[in-house]
DNA sequence: ATCAAGATGTTATACTATAACAATAGATCG
DNA sequence: CGATCTATTGTTATAGTATAACATCTTGAT
C-alpha cells in the first residue's frame, strides 16, 4: 500500500487511531524536516502546527487557531497566525483547503506533492489522496488544451466511510 | 470534438473570438433555460449574469460586480449581488472558483456537470474542462478509500496557450 | 381584490486576509 | 565579546469576502 493510501485511511478511520501520537509524530517529523533544511521551526510556528494537528484531521480556520493560540500567547493577532501558516505551508507541513478557507496538517510532508483531498461533509475530516492517477488525468487534459499546469486544487466533498455507515 | 472541449478552446483563444456575441448567446441560453424551468431570470439577475460574462472569461469577484452594478442600480449592496449569484449558481449558469473567491459564467449550462477549470495565472482566463476522465479518476480513488463523492472542486493554475507563446 | 410566495431593499455585522512599519531575537563575522 | 545584518515577531490599521435578520415590494394564483 502506498504511503499516501495508508495515511488517508488512517485519517479516515475516525476514532480508530491514537490521535495523540499522531500529533506527536507530526511535530517530530516537522522538527526533523526543518532541521534538515536549516529553517527555523520557532516556538510560535511549532505551536500553530500543533494546534492545526490537534484539530483532528479536520481543517481549521485561521481565526479559530488564533482563539486557541492566545491562551498561551497573549499578543497573538491575525498576522501572527497567518505568518506562521505561510511558513508552514511553504515548508509543506500544512495545506490550505481552498473551499473551506481552512488549514490542515500535511500527512506526508517529506514527499513532494500537491494536495488532493476528500472532505467529509458530516464529520469534517479531510483525507489526503495525492493519487498519481488523478494528477495524470488532469495533466493529460490540460496538455490537450495546450495548457501548462503548475498548481492544482482538488477537493472532493462527500461522505467518509464511518459517516456513511452511521448514516445509512 | 466534445462540447466542453470546444468551449474550453474558445475561451482559451484570447481575442480570437467575438466576445460580444459570446455574451449575447450566454444570456439567450440563460433566458431559455430559466423559462423552461419556470424560474425567474429577473432584471437584476440577468444584469449580474451579463456583468459576469462581460468580464471576459476571467472570474470576477462579488465586490467588483457590485461596483459595476450600481452604475445602473443605485441600491445595490453586497446581499444584492450575492443573492443574484446564489440563484445563478443554483441554476448552473455561473460557477464559483474557490481558489479565487470569484465567479465565472458557465460555458455549458444545459449539461449536468461539476466545474473543472484551467486558470491562467497570466491573463486570468478560466476555461472549463469538465472532462470525464478526470471525474472517473477521482471517483475511482475515492471509492477505493470507501468515500462517496458528491461535490468536486478541480482548479488547475498554469499558463494558457496564448500566454505561453507570448512569454516564451 | 386578496393573499401567499418569492424577490429585493436595508442595516448591521461576521469572517478572512494583508499592508506597513516598529521592535526584538538569532546568527555571523571581525 | 560586541557590532551588525537578517529573520522573526509585535502592533496598528485596514482591505476584502460573505451572511444574518428583518422590512418592503412584486408577482402570480385564486
Amino acid at each position: 500500500m502506498s504511503k499516501f493510501r495508508e495515511t488517508a485511511m488512517k485519517s479516515l478511520s475516525g476514532d480508530g487511531h491514537d490521535h495523540g501520537s499522531c500529533v506527536a509524530e507530526a511535530l517530530q517529523r516537522a522538527e526533523a524536516i526543518c532541521a534538515a533544511r536549516g529553517v527555523r521551526l520557532t516556538k510560535l510556528r511549532r505551536h500553530v502546527l500543533e494546534l492545526v494537528w490537534e484539530s483532528g484531521h479536520a481543517p481549521i480556520g485561521a481565526y479559530d487557531l488564533l482563539r486557541r493560540l492566545d491562551k498561551e500567547h497573549a499578543s497573538a493577532v491575525p498576522p501572527t497566525v497567518y505568518r506562521a501558516l505561510d511558513f508552514l505551508i511553504e515548508q509543506g507541513l500544512v495545506h490550505r483547503i481552498e473551499s473551506l478557507n481552512a488549514f490542515v496538517g500535511c500527512a506526508s510532508p517529506q514527499e513532494d506533492h500537491v494536495g488532493q483531498f476528500l472532505i467529509c461533509r458530516n464529520c469534517g475530516t479531510a483525507a489526503e489522496m495525492n493519487d498519481e492517477r488523478i494528477d495524470r488525468a488532469i495533466n493529460k487534459v490540460a496538455a490537450e488544451l495546450g495548457f501548462v499546469a503548475d498548481g492544482r486544487v482538488v477537493e472532493v466533498r462527500g461522505l467518509c466511510p464511518s459517516c456513511r455507515s452511521s448514516e445509512a
